[in-house]
DNA sequence: TATAATAATGGTATCGGTACCATACAGCCA
DNA sequence: TGGCTGTATGGTACCGATACCATTATTATA
């Protein structure tokens, strides 16, 4: 149906092979030839078929993005930065979406191997070292993003959940909080257990007894946000602070806590891990470790890219990018508030909280 | 490298073509011969290889939906709309973002074609011809999204937009508004347009004279709405009332009041055009003409596919989803509210404002 | 002038599947 | 027994592009 590279050269009275060399600048074609090709690629609306070229190459110039929430815009960011440096290298993305669910990345990750893309940055919906085996298993290569996969060589780019974790408790216990519960993610991905393991850790080296811990697995949405918060208010003593494992989970803790009749920060503090869209900084809110999503896309995708080039015998790397604590409103202030930080303009008074973690930590 | 049909057969002790019958289901294959088969596929892990498949097929069961901005959750919503129903009939979809550029969405269209992806669903950049005339060029189906293109026979899913604006118009017309400015996006794009002509109708009807009209047309983002805002700030008498042609656009006004020292609703009514997630819903806020995102992408994908399936000589299709008036707290109260209402919970306040919608218009 | 290097072009095989046609055998009916 | 149908399997060509090698004309070098 639509012209073949046969009904170009026949058009332009030349071989194949010539028009091939014309469409990329290969080998030597003189002017004269070079436009009668070109004019008959226009005249044919001639569009090279990449499916036979690829067959041919056994490259496709694609990459995989498999991401397990399209909806939350903390990927869509981290797609961005993957695209951005995919296109700069003259690579398409495929953009794919699990929910979580293990079956549904499998099943992507099945068709994804037919179409032979040439890579695969992938954000496992369980950390467990079967997919990232079965990619590596067809040679192809795979660059984990945002989680931890035990006893696997893999590259992995990801963000200091620990760390972060363990800073924005650490904010949260030197403003006076003692009772802080953990709403977290699910316990089989290495986010939720590494934000719960700095909160054991902040608590621990705070001198608070074990029992003073209140952690509450779930899964990293809204629902479970709304669940657990609405559970950690019932236990004794009610928590003075909530810490949410990421954004996604801090909205529906907002929401219970709303039905609760409980106000942000006046009656109890929430803050939260994730990056945040200019989305929520309508009017700004959360106090947050913020991680940076474009940038885990954009170095996730420089090392896969690496690989390509041919760096694949290389040792596995493992990036780890640091997170940026950002004090907003929602942590609220020392339980006991100096009178003297009461009526700060806004940024000001971040400015000042700042200061004060930097002093405390 | 990675083995082929030909491996698989010659390790099964069987031709190509019968382990293409085991793959594909098709044909006659003994119960034995189809076990040997299978169990060479296991040893080798032999995964098919889709290119050839589709070279000889020429089809590639990949559809790709080109949007303009993938971090508005607008566009991710429609986005799980048209790949829940692509992945229901087996296709894969390839998602690219052209930031409203039409450079960049010319050149993902030149590359899709080039992968023979087997239909397009378009949100264009610009409302202009071209870009759907050079698909057609290649018969290969497209659906235009959102926005209309005047003069091409294409298929068409979108909204409301212009009935949508009117009754939003409406409702601030009978809440007592004389003044309302409408921020709208580019005016080469449909949607902008229809808005803003949705404005005029309701305006024109209420019987105000065209001196009354505040448009200001600029882009979907957030930094356009910020900035027409404080231009719309400037028109004398002051606008009493903000309609904000989309979600991004009434997020970047909100900033501007706030930094007007303007409270919502309070001292100015703000609406909005857009569905919003679940996100912005933190606190009920904005009074909307809500589209029925995941809907839209649906109906864009079946339409794809009734085409894909053979459709291909029918009549084109307009489909013009409504869109979903939601009263909530931007809005405001009656200019000269009764007293009656002054203090109601807020399920019930916003009952009785649809009621009176429903009065009015 | 002979030889080599450069420029320009084409023939053929190949990538990994599958369509099409051919072959072979078993069982059944007239 | 011959002819037919249904079942099971394989050979060959082909989808559209390109790698590899070959060929010829032209120009540069020894």
């Amino acid at each position: 149906m639509s012209p073949t590279i046969r009904d170009v050269a026949r058009r332009a009275g030349v071989a194949p092979i010539t028009v091939s060399r014309v469409i990329n600048n290969s080998g030597y074609v003189s002017q004269e030839t070079r436009a009668r090709v070109e004019a008959a690629i226009v005249e044919l609306r001639y569009v090279p078929n990449t499916l036979a070229r690829s067959l041919r190459f056994k490259k496709t110039r694609v990459l995989a993005l498999i991401v397990t929430d399209i909806t939350n815009p903390f990927w869509t960011t981290v797609a961005r930065g993957v695209e951005d440096v995919a296109n700069a290298h003259g690579f398409s993305l495929i953009l794919c979406n699990t929910d979580e669910d293990e079956a549904k990345q499998d099943a992507y990750l099945q068709v994804l191997l037919q179409k032979r893309v040439d890579g695969f940055i992938l954000v496992p919906a369980r950390s467990i070292a079967e997919p990232v085996l079965a990619i590596q298993a067809q040679n192809v290569p795979v660059v984990v993003l945002d989680r931890q996969i035990p006893g696997v060589a893999v590259d992995v780019v990801r963000s200091d959940s620990e760390g972060g974790a363990y800073r924005l408790v650490t904010y949260l216990l030197a403003l006076g909080h003692r009772h802080i519960a953990v709403l977290s993610g699910p316990p089989t991905i290495s986010t939720a257990v590494d934000r719960v393991a700095g909160y054991r850790r902040a608590l621990a080296e705070a001198g608070l007894p074990p029992d003073a811990e209140r952690i509450f697995y779930g899964t990293y949405d809204i629902a479970s946000g709304y669940q657990n918060a609405l559970r950690a208010l019932q236990s004794t003593p009610r928590p003075t602070a909530l810490f949410a494992a990421n954004n996604f989970i801090a909205i529906g803790a907002l929401r219970a806590l709303d039905e609760a009749g409980l106000r942000v920060p006046d009656d109890i503090a929430l803050v939260c891990f994730d990056d945040v869209p200019l989305w929520l900084q309508i009017t700004p809110f959360f106090t947050m470790a913020s991680q940076r999503a474009y940038q885990m896309g954009q170095r996730a995708t420089e090392l896969l890219l690496e690989r390509l080039a041919g760096a694949d015998q290389a040792e596995p790397r493992e990036i780890v990018l640091p997170v940026d604590i950002v004090i907003r409103k929602s942590s609220g202030t020392m339980r006991t508030p100096p009178a003297a930080v009461a009526h700060r303009p806004d940024s000001a008074w971040e400015q000042h909280q700042m200061d004060r973690l930097d002093e405390l930590i």
